[in-house]
Formats: C-alpha cells, sequence, structure tokens
DNA sequence: ACGTCCCGCCATAAC
DNA sequence: GTTATGGCGGGACGT
C-alpha cells in the first residue's frame, strides 16, 4: 500500500543527505578567494535552514576547514587545513595515550567498578591498542560542568575524538558499534552505555557523512561480521605528494576525492580529483537538492501543531525577505533552489546571455510543490523575475514571452 | 525488521 | 530581552 505521507512527491533521502550537502557546501566555497563563510548566506545558498549547516562547519573546523571568527561567521582554510589538523590530532591523541592526566576533555577512565572496558577484539573488530591495552583510555569521559558537559558532547568533540580513534590506532577500520561505544557510552555507567550509544549513534553517522564527502573515511562492512564500520582512507602513511595519478585504494566514486596530499606527520588529507573536473553531482546540478522538499511528516491541511504551522509560515516570510532583499541589491532572485552553474555563467556571460539562460531554466523548470506556501514562494520569485525582465528590458530590449514563465503547479 | 539519518524542537549560550 | 548555537531523539526513508 502506497503511503502518500511516505512518498511525497520529489522527495529523495539522498537529495537530503548531510554528506551531499557537505559536497555542496565545498562546491561552493572549495575555490580560490574564498575567505569567510557566512551562515546565513551559506543556507539560503544551499537551500537549507541554519541548523543543517552548524552540522557541517561544526565537522568542518574539527579538521580544520574552517575556523570559527565570530558569531555566524568562519574563516575558510580549506582542505590545506586538514594536514596540520590532523597532525595536531594525532599528537594530542598520543600525548593522552602516553600521559592521560594531560588529557584537558576528557579524565581518564578508572576501572575501579569494575566495569567492563572496551575491547574492540571482544565485539569482532581488530584490537584497538587505545582501548583494549589497558583499563584507561583516552577517549573516556568523565563531565565536569554542564557547560563542559554539553561540549565534550558537541559534534565537533565528538568528531576530533573520532578522527583520533583512527590516528592512534594500527586499524583502520572500526566497526559502527565499537566506535559508538567507545565514543559515545557513558563508560563510567555500562549498564546504560549500550542504550546511550544505541540511541546518538546517529551522531556517528552525521560525522561519517561530512568525512565520507571529504573523502576522509568511507562508510563499509567489516569482512567477518558484515557489521557496518568505517573505514580511514585519509591516513595512509604512503607520500603521494601532489600527483593526481595517485592510486586510490578503489576506484573514485562520486564526489570523491583523490588522496594526494601528505602532510610531514604522515597525514594523508583528501582534496577534489582535480579543481576543474566537475563532480557528477556537483552542486547545483542537481535541483531538486536545493528545493524545500520536506520529508512528509503526514502533511494535513489543517496542521494539527501550531508550532509547525508557525515555523512554515515564517520559513515562508524570511524566504520572501530574502528575495526582496536580493531584489533590492542586485535586481534579480535567487530562491532557495538557486541553480549554482547559472550564477558561474551568469558572471562570463553578457546580461543578454544571462536573460535568456534565465528564461530557458524557467522554462524548463516548473518544480510541482506539494505545499501551498511554496507555490506560492514561487510564483513569488517569477513575478520578481518578471518585474527584473522589465527592468531589463527597458535598459536593452523588450522583454519576450515572461508569461510563459509563470507556468507554475502548485 | 532493521539500518540509516533527516528534521526540527527546544535547551542553552551568547549577545 | 533577543538571537545564535547545537544536543537530541522521533520517526520517515532505504535496504
Amino acid at each position: 500500500m502506497v503511503d502518500s505521507g511516505s512518498l511525497h512527491y520529489g522527495y529523495s533521502r539522498k537529495q537530503k543527505s548531510l554528506g551531499l550537502l557537505c559536497t555542496n557546501f565545498l562546491g561552493l566555497y572549495d575555490r580560490d578567494g574564498i575567505d569567510t563563510v557566512g551562515l546565513d548566506d551559506t543556507a539560503s545558498k544551499l537551500g537549507v535552514e541554519r541548523r543543517r549547516i552548524y552540522d557541517i562547519v561544526n565537522v568542518l573546523e574539527s579538521i580544520g576547514v574552517l575556523a570559527r571568527k565570530a558569531k555566524n561567521r568562519y574563516s575558510w582554510i580549506g582542505h590545506k587545513g586538514i594536514p596540520h589538523s590532523l597532525r595536531d590530532l594525532k599528537e594530542e591523541a598520543l600525548n593522552e595515550k602516553t600521559n592521560p592526566s594531560l588529557n584537558a576533555e576528557t579524565e581518564v577512565f578508572d576501572s575501579e567498578e569494575d566495569e567492563k572496558p572496551i575491547n574492540l577484539s571482544e565485539s569482532g573488530s581488530t584490537a584497538l591498542p587505545i582501548a583494549s591495552s589497558s583499563s584507561t583510555s583516552i577517549l573516556s569521559f568523565k563531565p565536569k560542568t554542564a557547560t563542559d558537559q554539553r561540549r565534550e558532547k558537541s559534534l565537533g568533540q565528538l568528531t576530533r575524538n573520532f578522527v583520533k580513534l583512527f590516528l592512534v590506532s594500527d586499524v583502520d577500520t572500526i566497526s559502527l558499534d565499537d566506535a559508538a561505544s567507545i565514543l559515545l557510552g557513558d563508560i563510567n555507567n555500562p549498564s546504560q552505555m549500550r542504550n546511550n550509544s544505541a540511541a546518538k549513534v546517529r551522531r556517528l553517522y552525521d560525522i561519517a557523512n561530512v568525512l565520507s564527502s571529504m573523502n576522509l573515511i568511507e562508510k563499509t562492512h567489516q569482512s567477518d561480521t558484515r557489521k557496518p564500520a568505517f573505514r580511514w582512507l585519509g591516513f595512509n602513511g604512503i607520500p603521494e605528494k601532489n600527483t593526481e595519478v595517485a592510486m586510490p585504494a578503489k576506484p573514485l566514486g562520486p564526489n570523491q576525492f583523490n588522496r594526494s596530499d601528505l602532510s610531514s606527520s604522515g597525514v594523508v588529507c583528501a582534496r577534489p580529483l582535480s579543481p576543474k573536473q566537475p563532480m557528477k553531482r556537483a552542486f547545483g546540478t542537481d535541483i531538486t537538492n536545493n528545493v524545500s522538499i520536506k520529508r512528509s511528516k503526514p502533511v494535513s491541511s489543517v496542521d494539527s501543531k501550531p508550532s509547525k504551522m508557525k515555523t512554515k509560515l515564517d520559513e515562508l516570510t524570511e524566504c520572501n525577505r530574502t528575495a526582496e532583499r536580493q531584489l533590492g541589491s542586485k535586481g534579480h532572485v535567487f530562491g532557495p533552489f538557486e541553480p549554482v552553474k547559472v550564477i558561474k555563467q551568469e558572471e562570463n556571460n553578457g546580461v543578454d546571455k544571462r536573460h535568456q539562460d534565465w528564461e530557458k531554466w524557467a522554462v524548463s523548470f516548473q518544480p510541482r510543490y506539494q505545499n501551498q506556501a511554496l507555490g506560492d514562494l514561487f510564483q513569488h520569485y517569477m513575478e520578481a523575475w518578471k518585474s527584473w525582465c522589465i527592468e531589463l528590458a527597458q535598459g536593452s530590449r523588450s522583454p519576450q514571452e515572461k508569461t510563459s514563465t509563470q507556468q507554475t503547479h502548485c
């Protein structure tokens, strides 16, 4: 039986994945001349809510791709920041391993309560020295203040610990279960650890998706147990300095990177196969990705949750404000489905060409919205676009067949 | 059935 | 007070 709620027209989970969003994020900023990254700007360009941007920047910050400058603002460091960051993480992890008291973020786990230290070999993984060799672990937590506690549970900290896990161990694959247990379990309370891990393993997926899109790790399965696992790709210890032809461990898939940067610490970082080579699903090529098609919760015409209704209205209002701002400043409007490729053409070609491109795009792209608000929004954009055409025509030539672009499906 | 993880609520931090 | 941040887990989607 097909549930209309679960098969919303045009909704694809993959198109909304954090990994793809991260790829798009990189597509947006991973180029020369990028200095700062604004969260609002990013969110609107990628057509997602701010919340998702936080997820990405927190992970990227942890691996040195971004650095927080101020509220709402990050400085872009790019892939070149990864080796340094990984080196630091590795040193930090090694220091913590040899002298756990140095661990600023975590405290030594003392197994005095007879609680079972995590032993990866028991659970099917190759043993991780850091976890199995003693009762202490660099990844053991004992929360301090509420703020510390919050910070320690942050996605950023979790990312750093996750990466450390690979950097100081001599295995390159860690099962999801083990990673979750080590990183997320309340090690002082193993009775809750499993539940805790199970509940929070979602965070690992978030991190893994971002790191995967950076090609630092890949999701895989353990050969013996078939349990889901993560394999570290970013570290292989083999210098491949700046060789575009460096052999990857496996054929590169779409959006994957060539491992060809190696730091002095033996840390390899991912970078794009080639700056010029378009990725198969480069940002903006999949226009649906930037359309705010929500996963379907049963959206009845009368929303039973007033707060959600309010959110949608707020969203619409905010989109309209954005549109108006853009109208005011640039004379044209990009919505949540802003196609970057078009923007690039815009930069290269004259106004006339831009006009034609937009007209073609607008005619060919007729999104179908389940949501009346989105339909209205699109209508609003089309009207804004139309008025821009009129302005343009006054300055050059008369607009052609603009009304044809207003055939929207709502 | 279970693995994956999007989504957005809401607590907390920052201003 | 408002706004920014992000922990968290419900539940939808994918296999």
